[in-house]
DNA sequence: ACATTGACCTGGGAGC
DNA sequence: TGCTCCCAGGTCAATG
């Protein structure tokens, strides 16, 4: 499930191997992911070089002569750069094959991901225009996280997760984040204070940060395995842990629903406000 | 304008 | 063993 620090991830470790590359043909073996992917993503995408991979959200960008194509992994996308020879698994769904020899790989058994092209700016598309701000960039602030908060009769967790506001936070991270601030997943947004959005907003800079790079270290030799990252699983908190024992007080962690998801705390060191 | 729910899809685990 | 049921998850569209 790549949340926005394997995405960056991903993006970091794609982007020297494929960046200058001339793609000559795309083969697509089945066409039916989140959305179609486009009949003529072949025709498209032959003869032309791919010239720089960007990110927005969980988007992975990858800017062509004439265009951009849009990658999202959804749940359970994985992206590979292989030999064209490399033998077919099952729910191998794309390759992007290059003039080298090479291709680039999609295999996403849930198919919640998608592949489509844009002639235009990447960033005026459709899925892309009414997205919030990036997590790590200075408009991701006390004040504008405040200004969200204030007016909203949601969780704070649900919030985190509405990618409108903010992106890239999944259920993995938002229930990480609120576990370090203390804060309770069910507390209403509008109850809480500048000073708990400050602390979220620190919280969630740092957290993404260093799962960034600990995604960077396990994600090095994606080259020649299946490319799935480690979520940095030994530094979760919360996630996944639910009648476990709170790794700070030993309290039973306690699992909830919000929003259709479920969410996991600790009832003793997560206060609702 | 905001909040909620359903839909999409498969693999894996539990339970019988 | 094999079946059924349920869960996981991101995000858009439709509905309230």
């Amino acid at each position: 499930m790549p949340e926005l620090p394997e995405i960056e991830t991903i993006k970091t470790g794609l982007a020297p191997l494929v960046e200058g590359q001339m793609i000559t043909r795309a083969i697509v073996r089945q066409r039916k992911l989140r959305w179609p992917i486009p009949s003529k993503l072949s025709k498209i995408l032959s003869q032309q070089i791919i010239h720089k991979l960007g990110r927005r959200g969980k988007y992975l960008l990858f800017y062509c002569d004439r265009g951009c194509l849009l990658i999202h992994l959804g749940m359970s996308g994985v992206l590979t750069f292989v030999p064209q020879k490399t033998k077919l698994k099952k729910h191998d769904h794309v390759d992007i094959c290059f003039a080298d020899g090479s291709c680039l790989r999609l295999h996403d058994p849930r198919r919640f991901g998608c592949m489509l092209w844009t002639d235009d700016d990447p960033l005026q598309h459709k899925l892309l225009i009414n997205l919030g701000v990036e997590p790590l960039s200075k408009k991701f602030n006390a004040k504008y996280l405040f200004m969200q908060t204030c007016k909203r009769n949601v969780s704070i967790k649900q919030l985190l997760m509405n990618n409108k506001i903010v992106v890239g936070i999944g259920n993995i991270y938002a229930a990480e984040i609120l576990f370090k601030t203390k804060i309770h997943p069910a507390t209403c947004a509008n109850k809480l204070t500048l000073s708990h959005c400050n602390a979220i907003v620190r919280t969630t800079k740092v957290i993404l940060k260093r799962a960034i790079k600990a995604g960077g270290t396990t994600f090095r030799d994606y080259r020649a395995s299946d490319g799935k990252p480690g979520y940095f699983q030994q530094k979760l908190f919360v996630y996944g842990r639910q009648g476990e024992a709170c790794k700070i007080c030993d309290a039973k962690l306690q699992s909830i629903i919000l929003g259709q998801r479920s969410t996991v705390f600790c009832p003793n060191c997560q206060d609702r406000l």
